[in-house]
RNA sequence: GCCUCCGUAGUUCAACGGAUAGAAUAUCAGGCUUCGAACCUGAAGAUAGGGGUUCGAUUCCCUUCGGAGGCACCA
């Protein structure tokens, strides 16, 4: 359902070759499309003003349905749409396909998307939770037009920060708490960390344990077993809170014999050398990517070491055909670098890293260490009583359970928009303030509307679809409303182009936007006759629909009343 | 030192090289006996500086200033 789509069609029998990109008029009253004849007027040689105004006596001949008027305005070609044919359209169409309304159509390709890759013995915080937003959206995006898609995580559960955690609590001999096993292990590391940097003598000790462990200590291994346990424990309750579903589970234990193969394979291959101390590395200045470190000179490993060999088990064990990881744009360098070694290798596979951009505080970077850290359940715990507080004040007489499972969707969806409202490559300053306050540009704020929405269908007891009608709806604010709804494939296809999340978000607050604006001018229930509210409470429970679908690709669950 | 990204209302963010640079928030002034005021209406308020390319630049190029990040044993 793209009257864009139907304009271009026009366009191109009219004689118009090559672009015919529309765009929006400033301002409504100029047109719903506009066409620029700037580039046509150019392969002419004529001026736009006379090419537009020749375009348009062509057009008039052709105008098909959906069109009811166009006009010249300088340069631009614009067209009026019939409000109520294309109300009829889109809206039939948005109530027969429910659900499925914006889906697009099968891809044969499968794509895997990896994200959240948390640390095990580490804190997770907010910087964590924009991963989880932003890759469980693309996941969503990606499947949305057709795909078939595997979501990956990835865990962190050896290496250095594994080490400094265990070497740590050992020494120290830490008493380990009853409950919030891995809220502690995140504690210790941030303690771990700070006694190196105090004394970094002792950061030898830490060094010792990794070879340790990586030599399979009995002992430590035990431990680390254990220990990780409880890091995955919380990492399960953090994505079962948020709605977040993954199909295949890597570990870095697991890759990090298959990548010390690796490694060897590379330096027979002379792709790798050995460099400073015995460590390995890969010249890749030619390439202008510096010099890349693949193994450490103790022989222990590195996140490359490991990321050599995931990325071949990816392809190997799951049959795909492109492979994304999103991750910490800090980290796009050392990205490229990975994916050239592997091509070197003469290893060429559809890798994409994508990069999104790290959440900082209003003091600066978050940092553990100088407790300059928001972390998750933090936020979580406070947004949520601040939801609770207001429901509590609108409702009275609700019971306590629903109270709070209706704040828990309301506080998950302010979260989480918070975290999706920014492009995914800018830089978010993470402000308390504002991701308390639930309105203007806010998930609660698109939660209300369609809350209204359910108001209103509820007295009506509307359901189903109009036989006819749709032509009483004329208003503006009607056809926007109803240009809006038939634009939400675009939108989707958008935010997937540019692997960017904060597209539909923006979209889902201008339609409740427009939906509240037209709530404002126009009574649905009160409207002038019988046929006007029914057509008025379709468009509404299109509106509804379309929110509900737009929302739950930013997993965000919607509620009946708030 | 080298490389990358960013500089837009007080603040946080938008704007395939196109018409009058949009929102949100904060401020000020209004709107509930009305389908739910977590809402709506109005006012005021911005492209860091200087060059260039173009019919047209917030967008592309150069430069100055300012901020962030990366560049071999961290992840």
């Amino acid at each position: 359902m793209q009257f864009a789509g139907e304009i271009k069609k026009l366009l191109q029998k009219a004689g118009v070759k090559g672009e015919t990109d529309l765009s929006i008029p400033p301002n409504p009253a100029m047109g719903d499309f506009a066409f620029a004849c700037f580039n046509l007027a150019k392969e002419s040689g004529a001026n736009p003003k006379a090419t537009a105004e020749s375009l348009r006596v062509k057009l008039e001949n052709l105008k098909s349905g959906i069109v009811e008027k166009i006009e010249v305005a300088g340069p631009y070609v614009n067209f009026f749409l019939d409000t109520g044919a294309i109300a009829k359209l889109a809206i039939s169409d948005v109530l027969k396909k429910g659900k499925k309304f914006g889906v697009g159509e099968k891809q044969k390709e499968k794509v895997m998307v990896e994200y959240s890759q948390p640390n095990t013995h580490k804190e997770f915080h907010i910087g964590h939770f924009r991963n989880v937003c932003i890759g469980s959206v693309l996941v969503n995006l990606f499947r949305s037009s057709g795909y078939k898609v595997i979501s990956a995580n990835y865990i962190g559960d050896i290496g250095a920060h594994v080490a400094k955690c265990l070497w740590y609590i050992k020494k120290y001999q830490k008493i380990v708490p009853p409950t919030n096993k891995g809220e502690w292990l995140g504690q210790m590391y941030v303690e771990a960390s700070r006694a190196i940097e105090e004394n970094p003598e002792l950061k030898s000790e830490a060094q010792e344990t990794q070879q340790k462990l990586e030599a399979g200590d009995k002992e430590l291994i035990k431990l680390w077993k254990e220990t990780k346990q409880w890091s995955l424990q919380e990492f399960k309750k953090i994505y079962d809170l948020l709605d977040v579903k993954f199909d295949a589970w890597f570990y870095e234990s697991e890759v990090e014999k298959p990548g010390k193969n690796m490694i060897g394979e590379l330096l027979k291959s002379a792709v790798a050398k050995t460099g400073e101390g015995g460590a390995v590395i890969v010249d890749l200045k030619e390439f202008g990517l510096e010099t890349f470190l693949i193994l450490k000179s103790d022989g222990t490993s590195l996140y490359a070491t490991k990321d050599l060999a995931l990325a071949k088990l990816k392809f190997e064990k799951y049959k795909i055909d492109k492979s994304i990881v999103v991750v910490d744009s800090r980290q796009s360098f050392y990205f490229k670098q990975l994916f050239k070694t592997l091509e070197l290798a003469g290893w060429k596979k559809d890798l994409k890293c994508v990069a999104y951009e790290f959440v900082r505080l209003p003091e600066g970077a978050m940092a553990s260490r100088t407790g300059n850290v928001v972390l998750f359940w933090e936020l979580y715990h406070d947004v949520f009583v601040s939801v609770l507080k207001e429901i509590k004040s609108r409702h009275a007489n609700w019971k306590l359970k629903i109270i709070e499972k209706t704040a828990s969707r309301i506080a998950l969806s302010a979260m989480k928009f918070d975290m999706l409202k920014h492009a995914a490559d800018k830089v978010v300053i993470f402000d308390k303030k504002s991701a308390l306050s639930f309105d203007g540009f806010t998930g609660p704020y698109v939660l209300y509307a369609v809350a209204r929405i359910n108001s209103i269908l509820k007295k009506a007891r509307f359901k189903g679809i109009l036989k006819e009608g749709y032509e009483l709806l004329s208003a503006p604010e009607e056809k926007r409303l109803v240009l809006m709804l038939a634009n939400f494939r675009q939108v989707v296809n958008e935010a997937l182009e540019q692997y960017n999340p904060s597209t539909v978000a923006r979209y889902c607050f201008d339609l409740a936007q427009q939906f509240n604006d037209f709530y404002n001018k126009h009574s649905v229930l009160k409207a002038d006759n019988k046929n006007l509210i029914k057509a008025r409470l379709a468009l509404s429970a299109s509106v509804k629909q379309v929110l509900e679908n737009a929302l739950s690709l930013l997993i965000i669950e919607t509620v009946e009343e708030m």
